[in-house]
RNA sequence: GUGGGCGUAGCUCAGUCGGUAGAGUGCAAGAUUGUGAUUCUUGUUGUCGUGGGUUCGAUCCCCAUCGUCCACCCCA
């Protein structure tokens, strides 16, 4: 035997088996967004490193190490993407959709990052999101957390919670980011070996540290609610107000930091703990200077994204979701020449019936383990079509979930007869 | 990138204190010579992850490597 190649590492195939959940994900996702009102877009999955690196942050752990680049021919360094965000924003600019205009986008699309494999988190993994733009208000941020709230409702999942905070305007964050600096300084021995890396790339992230000797001294730190310009804390006041008003419940998080760089005021994430270390099922927030970041007029822009190999697992563990039967009528055909007229039959049966699901049987095979498939198909009748029947120009039909003798007829009285089985 | 667990039949796993392997399930055939999901009988599958070392002999011990899972990190 030749040696087997595999799948690449992080990279993963999703079977049928699996498939009826992510059509359950992906079908009942769309169908919500467009009842909100948003249009779908598709970008590319590659796209020139340099746009990652301009929206995302040059010194995200995404844009350092994570990202699969590589030199086309000609010269330009491309990039798988890491995230959607930055394509839809690129993409709008383009073609002139956030110029003086309010759009409300969604989109549904593999992403790569090469990171570790890990439960819940993978090297190719889907992600839904929603991104707005030209809305100021937090209104439009409101809309978001509801759409993302039926969303778990709609697939019947449970223990996911809303965690909010507000990074404020890039100028306020500077300030603070200052105000931080000179607090941790002082503290400089109390930092663990990661929290002295983050010193230079990340500060803020400092205070989501997971580490117990630390928490006393992050416990203790200025907080950034505390040093919010006016217009970022009313911005904030305005969102827990139309939370509250609509019977949203939620949680500050005065820890959470978006990775990203392209974040201002409004943060959120929703976040389980059924999912061991990766709890975070959806993120997003207000990222007002990406617009003109990426060379664009300045405009608002709001969004979000969730990984849906993360709802994948939810639902498995939670919502126990059952496949739905591959067909309704499973054809069986036995002896020789049935099958010439038996697909003739069945295509008779497509054309008047076009809802219909048939399975033919194909690839041969006895009696009964032709039954044996129709069983396992889920069909509700199996049609059945043997050497005598041929002689006869009859067809038996067999109910399979009903305690219904069989029925012999004529093959011209099929189709009737099938119109009149499936509307009963 | 760092640390730990695990790689045996299509799937889930057992096993050999070192003598080249077994159960359940699945699949196939039959009991029922044209009738499925139950039952019974029979049959079926493996370079025991890969490469090297120790040994008369390795699936088992040792080393390396790859993959996978979990945690750190990061994040959806």
């Amino acid at each position: 035997m030749v040696d087997q190649i595999k799948v690449i590492r992080g990279m993963h195939d999703i079977l049928p088996a699996q498939m009826h959940v992510w059509h359950q994900i992906e079908d009942s996702w769309r169908h919500l967004v467009e009842n909100y009102g948003y249009q779908q877009i598709r970008t590319p999955v590659l796209e020139k490193t340099a746009l990652f690196r301009r929206s995302i942050g040059e010194v995200t752990d995404i844009v350092e190490k994570e990202m699969y680049s590589f030199d086309d021919i000609g010269g330009d360094n491309l990039s798988l993407r890491p995230e959607g965000t930055a394509s839809v924003v690129r993409a709008g600019i383009e073609n002139g959709l956030l110029v003086n205009q309010q759009q409300k986008l969604w989109y549904n699309g593999s992403m790569f990052r090469r990171e570790r494999p890990q439960k819940g988190r993978y090297r190719q993994f889907h992600q839904l999101g929603a991104e707005t733009f030209g809305m100021p208000g937090a209104d439009i941020e409101a809309e978001l957390i509801f759409m993302a709230a039926r969303f778990w409702k709609k697939l019947g999942l449970q223990h996911i919670e809303l965690q909010i905070n507000t990074l404020g305007t890039a100028e306020t964050r500077l300030v603070y980011k200052e105000i931080l600096l000179a607090y941790l300084r002082e503290h400089l021995s109390e930092l663990d070996e990661d929290s002295l890396r983050r010193l230079e790339t990340n500060p803020l992230r400092i205070l989501d540290s997971k580490n117990p000797d630390m928490q006393g001294m992050i416990e203790a730190a200025p907080q950034l609610m505390d040093h919010l310009d006016q217009q970022s804390a009313e911005h904030f006041a305005e969102l827990c107000e139309i939370l509250d008003y609509n019977g949203q419940a939620y949680q500050v998080n005065k820890r959470l930091v978006r990775g990203l760089d392209y974040y201002s005021h409004t943060v959120f994430e929703w976040v389980t703990s059924t999912l061991g270390a990766q709890g975070t099922v959806c993120a997003g927030g207000r990222y007002d200077s990406l617009v003109e970041q990426l060379g664009g007029k300045p405009g608002s822009a709001a969004g979000f994204a969730m990984g849906i190999e993360r709802l994948v697992l939810m639902l498995e563990e939670q919502a126990k979701v059952q496949p739905a039967p591959q067909a309704d009528v499973y054809f069986v055909m036995v002896g020789e020449n049935t099958v010439k007229t038996g697909q003739k039959l069945a295509e008779q049966l497509r054309d008047a019936l076009p809802d219909l699901r048939i399975s033919v049987h194909s690839g041969g095979g006895s009696f009964k383990s032709q039954l044996k498939k129709a069983d396992k198909s889920g069909a509700v009748i199996a049609l059945i079509l043997g050497e005598s029947e041929l002689q006869k120009s009859t067809i038996n039909i067999k109910f399979l979930r009903q305690e219904k003798p069989q029925l012999e007829l004529e093959q011209a009285q099929l189709l009737d007869k099938i119109s009149a089985i499936i509307n009963e």
